[in-house]
DNA sequence: GTGAAAGCGCTAACAA
DNA sequence: TTGTTAGCGCTTTCAC
């Protein structure tokens, strides 16, 4: 590796005069800046990352904890905080709890010991079962900045970035409805996470708007998939889980419409549907969660309501920055909306 | 942040006696060991990370650079890098280079200038067609230790780790020939990277050996998905993508099994044929790449070749540690082949 | 058994 | 305009 007392060494002048050079400080001369200059680029000089983070007390590096980055909406977050973090001149260093609330308490230790001058985190499953978020708050009490986004609680007091999961189904229901349709099912797998009730609650409510008592022979829970062992997602798993959508189908008299809570039930009803002999969308209209890559896998294309998953992640990285680098301790929080949108495809 | 001298003032010792008492040594009395362990334990004291990586030169993370983590496969990698690399005690920075020469040579030299101790990656799309790999060159003339995975090249000395992609699709179709198939059909989107030249290879070569001369009707080459902007990722690209698949289906005579060489094709080929009326797997076998989540949305569920993704990342990362601590430069690189396997599913 | 001092690579106040 | 020095938090050698 090469550092400032090889360039000053081999340039005849000090360590110091190589670093002010470096930063273009005007107590040096254009000459000796440009001769530095040339060298360190000759040489491919590059600060030291660490050195600088030790000086600074700050280490220019975004901490992440995601829940699962098999999850194609955590995948794409990640890429929305990548981008937006590397923007704003900031590595991240990522962590997966896969659902787990030990490896989120250790996680969060790391990252309030210096590592990091920033969290941003999706909560776990079984945080949210166990209610218990005092290794949040720990972090907090360190003085360590933190964004939450998708999973959140009321129980902390930070930055939050989510969508707005009621409202989302609540419009596309009402959608439906305007668009003619009459018995609308909702599908989910994602029954234990809190935006799964959020989205289940909006439907409900939507339907009584409507049409009065929710009927919940309409509503169709998938087991959720988070909860299975990697070994359970097998071939039975998903014979079950196409069963389980096929006698939805059948059995749901008069079904005109689906909505999807997650992004695969979607894909799926309309390949079952299709297999069955009905027709997408004229017979039945299929709304789902995703986004482009998922939603093409059915035949037809997907209408999904898409989460924006990748601005999640920037705004989410943008908050953190702000921040961290707020001088006094402000106490107003802010949950920013980010709103979903129906994109193209021609199950609806 | 709690630091040594902090710990040092409230004890009255000097700082190198807290440090030591830290670790144990046995240069300090058992006395003074509890009073600093108990004092430190209390105020929640933690190294700095950062400290220790400037004094010991080692950053205990690794750097990672992959080309797209929106595409499941390097997620999953991904997941394994993270999980070994854990184990062994190690963060990682992520970067991704969105398949550009430019971002890869960014984050290359940011991780030569002693930022990670070692680096792992599978190169950009826009390097393998350029065929310049000199910022890896240089990466390694810093003494960088690197493993490159699933994506390299030979002109780049380091361990690599990848999956024998000739031989899979080679005994994929010798496989559905020992079954009785006699025209099988081959499905790419992946023709501009080497991995995909490599399936077809195996395909053509498998034809060759089994029935002569292969028939080039019997390929189709899809649009590459990672040549397209976001934008073009739209409705038209699926309804193409859909109707490609459609035409090859029935225009190609006598067509009774299909190998998907990504991991798309495969669920809309299984889709559309069924849509069509055809039965699979009776009529029409259907074997492709992917893995339990995108294979259970085609009915019947895609039999698939798995890659063994998060294998992938946690070889790459193990070896990469390896070679870290590693003493003298040992110039034997390895490159290590994880070896496919078919998963259940009904379509074969 | 304990402490002083040097040094990892860098910046910045202060001297020259 | 350039150089000297101190110090970020930690470990480690060497005195005491």
């Amino acid at each position: 590796m090469i550092t400032l007392k090889q360039l000053a060494l081999e340039l005849n002048v000090s360590v110091s005069t190589v670093s002010k050079a470096l930063n273009n400080s005007d107590e040096i001369s254009q000459d000796t800046i440009e001769r530095v200059q040339n060298l360190a680029n000759k040489l491919n000089y590059k600060r030291n990352k660490i050195a600088l983070s030790l000086k600074n007390n700050r280490t220019l590096t975004l901490g992440v904890v995601l829940p699962d980055i098999l999850n194609r909406f955590y995948a794409k977050v990640l890429f929305g905080i990548q981008k937006k973090a590397e923007e704003l001149g900031y590595d991240i260093i990522t962590y997966f709890s896969r659902e787990s609330i030990i490896k989120e308490i250790d996680y969060l230790q790391i990252f309030g010991s210096g590592a990091v001058d920033g969290v941003m985190m999706a909560i776990s499953q079984e945080t949210i079962k166990k209610n218990d978020f005092s290794h949040i708050k720990n972090l907090i009490l360190k003085d360590t900045p933190l964004v939450m986004f998708d999973r959140i609680t009321d129980k902390i007091s930070c930055d939050k970035v989510i969508i707005d999961d009621f409202d989302t189904i609540y419009n596309e229901f009402k959608s439906l409805v305007s668009m003619g349709r009459k018995r609308i099912g909702f599908i989910t797998s994602i029954n234990s996470l809190n935006v799964g009730q959020y989205r289940t609650n909006g439907y409900r409510k939507a339907f009584f708007d409507c049409f009065g008592k929710c009927d919940d022979k309409l509503i169709l829970k998938l087991s959720d998939q988070s909860n299975l062992s990697k070994e359970d997602k097998n071939l039975s798993y998903s014979n079950n889980v196409h069963q389980s959508i096929k006698n939805f189908i059948l059995n749901s008299k008069g079904l005109d419409a689906i909505i999807a809570a997650d992004n695969l039930s979607g894909v799926l009803s309309i390949n079952i549907a299709s297999q069955l002999g009905i027709n997408v969308p004229d017979d039945l209209s299929v709304v789902g969660f995703g986004d482009n890559l998922i939603s093409m896998l059915s035949v037809p294309r997907l209408t999904t309501i898409n989460q924006h998953a990748v601005k999640i992640g920037e705004r989410s990285a943008e908050l953190l920055v702000n921040r961290i680098n707020e001088k006094s301790s402000n106490n107003s929080f802010t949950t920013e909306i980010i709103s979903t949108s129906t994109s193209e495809g021609c199950s609806k």
